[in-house]
DNA sequence: TATTTTAGTGTATTTTTTACACTAAGGATT
DNA sequence: AATCCTTAGTGTAAAAAATACACTAAAATA
């Protein structure tokens, strides 16, 4: 039983699509890492990853990656950057496309609760000695998140559909490392018009209740069609 | 005579690198195409681009191509994207990673007056149809150059180690596509201290001559190294 | 009922952004 | 040589945004 061969006139590189997948627990974001089955660097933890197939974009990929890894759909992924050292992977030539995954609380929490899942949730200033480059993979994502907090609402993707201005703080102070002020932020927030406050409110929870705000997509579209330059913070 | 073939056991896509090299003539900014010699899109423009070679890393790559379709080195490149839809290449599966380069002024003319090079600047509101998704690619470029000469000095590269502060606010103008007045650009430009003038002063101009200014790569080191978030504009 | 813990609110001050006119200095023309 | 033309460089006033900070309201818990 011979195995089908692939062959090509010119030597041809691996394509890998690793994933950064962030989540929120509400205080720190968390990075999910897996355990490696094979060589090389077996029983490493790395970043969930797959050799990209010959029908599918990059995008595509990634999306499947998530399903595997994470048994959810609907995360929003985003390519970070190519890696692409000779010596990155000892096996061949491999590239790798990383994309940065969001995934929102809920599913963070389900996540984090499924045990079935080879998959755990770690935090960014613990983790341990990673397979490949996805050490470097990791910084660069961070990088690349606390740039764009600033004026794109891709922090919002880690969080519920509804959800309070406080934990919209908390998730902006995690990833920038730094205390805001609530009244500043708060004003500053809502003076991008891209929160509906909802007339829904906290439960059970022992101070003020906070009010639900939601993401308005509709006029977010509408300000970046208008060539409009966001300043979230 | 048979040629070398390469076999794998799972198939593996080709890889590119696709460069979005952009050159400023002093008015506006434009992009470096070469005219394709083979199938597919024969005769048509095209990005510069190559193969990835096994041993090579991308940036390397990159850094061959405009050395070899430009003749030039010490340019300062960028990776952008990569673009991997299965279907944008007929021959096979081929994956592309974009990168920008960035050619000063002086190596701008001396491209756009070298009858021996096979490469054209073109105006980015005048561009022929594209081989590929090159179009694609360079609206993604244009795009991220837009956000980024805010908030990092590389707009810059496109410049000239001397140039004088009129030079550089066309550069933004023309990069943003809107008019910036001339004391306030000067005003926010200089508070950046990025800038350090030179005893120099221009030539052979027929108005008040405008002294030259150099970037400060210390300064601006010194203050990434701070983790200062720039406003530049 | 009292306590604790926020969520929401507004003011004063400082800084930055925005809008705008005039003089200085170089080459070209008369 | 004088004049003209074309910027380069400069600063002020007003508006807007950023920064710093204290108190009341409202929910659960003891």
């Amino acid at each position: 039983m011979s195995e089908p061969i692939f062959q090509y006139r010119h030597p041809h590189p691996a394509v890998t699509v690793d994933c950064i997948i962030f989540g929120f627990d509400g205080l720190q974001i968390k990075v999910l890492l897996v355990q490696r089955k094979s060589e090389p660097f077996a029983q490493h933890w790395a970043l969930p990853g797959a050799f990209v197939q010959t029908d599918e974009s990059l995008d595509a990929c990634a999306t499947r990656v998530l399903q595997k890894e994470c048994s959810i759909s609907g995360v929003y992924v985003e390519q970070l950057y190519t890696f692409g050292l000779p010596e990155r992977d000892p096996r061949e030539r491999v590239i790798s496309v990383a994309y940065m995954g969001f995934v929102k609380t809920t599913d963070f929490q389900l996540i984090a609760g499924n045990n079935e899942l080879q998959a755990d949730w770690q935090a960014l200033d613990q983790l341990p000695v990673l397979a490949f480059d996805h050490h470097a993979m990791i910084q660069k994502a961070l990088e690349r998140l606390r740039g764009k907090i600033r004026y794109q609402p891709i922090g919002f993707e880690l969080l519920d559909v509804k959800f309070t201005i406080p934990q919209l703080q908390q998730l902006y102070e995690a990833i920038l490392g730094k205390n805001l002020d609530r009244r500043n932020f708060r004003k500053k927030i809502l003076s991008t018009g891209l929160l509906k406050q909802l007339d829904e409110k906290q439960q059970n929870v022992a101070h003020k209740a906070a009010y639900f705000f939601a993401f308005d997509q509709q006029q977010y579209q509408q300000l970046m069609q208008e060539g409009i330059y966001l300043e979230l913070l």
